[in-house]
DNA sequence: GCTTTATATTCAACTCCATGAATATGATTA
DNA sequence: TAATCATATTCATGGAGTTGAATATAAAGC
């Protein structure tokens, strides 16, 4: 890097190197999807991979880059695992973006989602 | 692309594409630079080279993808072209991530750059 | 300790981005 | 129209992201 830009005094890191890390993160369309349906909460990986439509390794590889990023926490409960976004601060650079385009992405609800985790299909039918 | 999510009826582009297509532009610490340049207003390549220290052929790299991305405008004024952002919206989204980090990155006054374009340094004298 | 179930990782081929070097374009002025 | 000045583009190489396929891990339950 050539940017001679003044750093923190204790610092000596590439300008800008936290914000281009968190961006990275941002430029996929399945990682947009995901951080979007993890805004009204924790999912597990199975409800992200029915809901979305895309396999469950593919869906692993993107959490992967957002764990790594450091804009995803997981937290398992018996067999399945739990995504959730670290800092809600991620949605307002999302919404952002959002506002800049006219790319209103409308999400089926997501008891449409053939997840059998009991996150998405509860024991307790009450329903009928 | 695999994601089945619902577009508009009359669209059938990729999810978040354009949304993708500015975060992209964004992924680049010499172009984040850039943009905050511009935050105060139109400056001439001159003047971005000078003052980030890069060479000119390597800040019209970086202005055209930016200018591709649709972020920035250019004006021929005599034998200098000047940049402006086209959407100041842009800098919500750079807000937004700069908040998430701790990356205060302070530009130093732009009177330090060694540019002789007419917009950095004025025939009219009037100090001293 | 096997099996089952959910999730993660590795690998490989491909494409896209980064960037230095060299060169082209295009308006301006004489 | 030729020289000048600011800016843009092309090219080539190396590195990073993408993604399907195959496989590994790790907890749960018997």
């Amino acid at each position: 890097m050539e940017l001679n830009i003044k750093q923190s005094p204790t610092e000596n890191k590439v300008p800008f190197e936290s914000q281009v890390s968190i961006l990275k993160a941002l430029t996929h369309p399945a990682r947009i999807a995901i951080l979007h349906i993890l805004r009204d909460g924790e999912h597990c990986v199975c409800h992200l991979s029915a809901y979305l439509g895309f396999r469950q390794a593919y869906i692993s590889q993107q959490l992967s880059v957002l764990r790594e990023a450091g804009l995803i926490q997981d937290r398992r409960d018996g067999w399945n695992i739990y995504y959730r976004v670290v800092n809600p601060l991620i949605f307002e650079v999302l919404d952002a973006v959002e506002v800049m385009t006219d790319e209103q992405i409308s999400f089926p609800p997501a008891s449409q989602s053939n997840c059998a985790c009991p996150h998405c299909s509860p024991k307790d039918e009450t329903a009928g």
